[in-house]
DNA sequence: GAAGCGTGGAA
DNA sequence: TTTCCAAGCTT
């Protein structure tokens, strides 16, 4: 199934793209000089879903104490659940916990620049790793997020936004669009994501600024609206989700295990809230202390 | 492939 | 107020 316009014949001129990049990318602390793999990671991590002005002050506190992944590796895992704090979905958390113990004890304590290594360590999928290769390591690796996948979708494509996420297609189209040295093609994937981000963005997109307006397909076309499938946004308010939050909450700001009766404080309805401690067993960022209370792992 | 997983700010 | 969403990953 053939889109109209490829990447592989756009006429885009991606070097205006990277040299818009270099005049205007935003300061952000983890693309200071001298930024580790481990501080990318790190970073790569954090903004899974969550926004830049949230991650930028928790990720200064996590370099200032965990230089290195065996620093956080010899951290319980509920200290590393409490710097976390309200970045939300703790899981990635644990795994980031996981991967830094399997990066000191199997590769010598530096995160690996290979993404099929990096495929290999706990909560890094396809996003992470080559967005590690390419930013930390200056490799040519498709980064495709949302941001990217939206800009493909417009000046590529000609479509107002792209459709459900299609991962062999979405990467082979940015793949198409890079240049074959190493260098040039991480700074273009950097720089399509800031694209994404400033200016090419959901809502008003400020195209008067965009430098790759001149060809774009979606500004040939008139800059049509989305016409894909409905967008599915999901619900928070009085899912379990909510109710892991402040069970989780609960147990972040309490010195040390709390009692069930607390913990029942968090939410009136019982029956989904013994459902949803007993998941956040189950994913272990809870544990059952000897004296039946609960806590943080590793926190009693 | 769809569903589940946190949080808080902006429109 | 409600809705939408912000650099995804795992099952």
């Amino acid at each position: 199934m053939n889109s109209p316009a490829t990447a592989a014949d756009t006429r885009l001129d991606l070097l205006e793209l990277v040299d818009w990049f270099a005049r205007t990318a935003r300061r952000l602390p983890w693309r200071s000089p001298g930024v580790t793999g481990w501080g990318v990671l790190v970073s790569e991590t954090m903004l899974q879903q969550t926004p830049v002005n949230r991650v930028q002050p928790i990720w200064e506190e996590w370099m200032r104490r965990w230089p290195r992944p065996s620093d956080l590796a010899a951290e319980p895992q509920g200290e590393v659940l409490r710097a976390w704090g309200k970045l939300g979905y703790p899981r990635r958390a644990l795994r980031l916990h996981d991967a830094a113990a399997e990066i000191a004890a199997e590769h010598d304590d530096v995160v690996p620049g290979d993404v099929d290594t990096l495929l290999a360590l706990p909560g890094i999928g396809t996003y992470t790793a080559r967005a590690v290769a390419a930013f930390a390591y200056g490799k040519r690796a498709p980064v495709v997020d949302t941001n990217v996948r939206r800009v493909v979708a417009r000046a590529v494509h000609g479509a107002g936004d792209a459709g459900p996420p299609s991962p062999k297609r979405d990467l082979a189209d940015v793949d198409a669009l890079l240049p074959s040295d190493d260098a040039t093609a991480a700074k273009l994937s950097a720089a399509l994501m800031e694209l994404g981000q400033v200016l090419c963005t959901v809502r008003s997109p400020r195209c008067e600024e965009c430098p790759l307006a001149a060809d774009c397909a979606w500004q040939h076309a008139g800059r049509p609206a989305y016409a894909g499938p409905p967008k599915k946004v999901q619900k928070f308010a009085g899912t379990d989700r909510q109710v892991r939050g402040k069970l989780l909450d609960v147990l972040r700001g309490a010195d040390g295990p709390v009692s069930r009766e607390r913990l029942d404080r968090a939410w009136s309805e019982a029956g989904q809230r013994d459902r949803c401690l007993d998941s956040l067993l189950v994913d272990g960022l809870v544990e059952q202390t000897a004296d039946g209370r609960f806590a943080l792992p590793g926190e009693h």
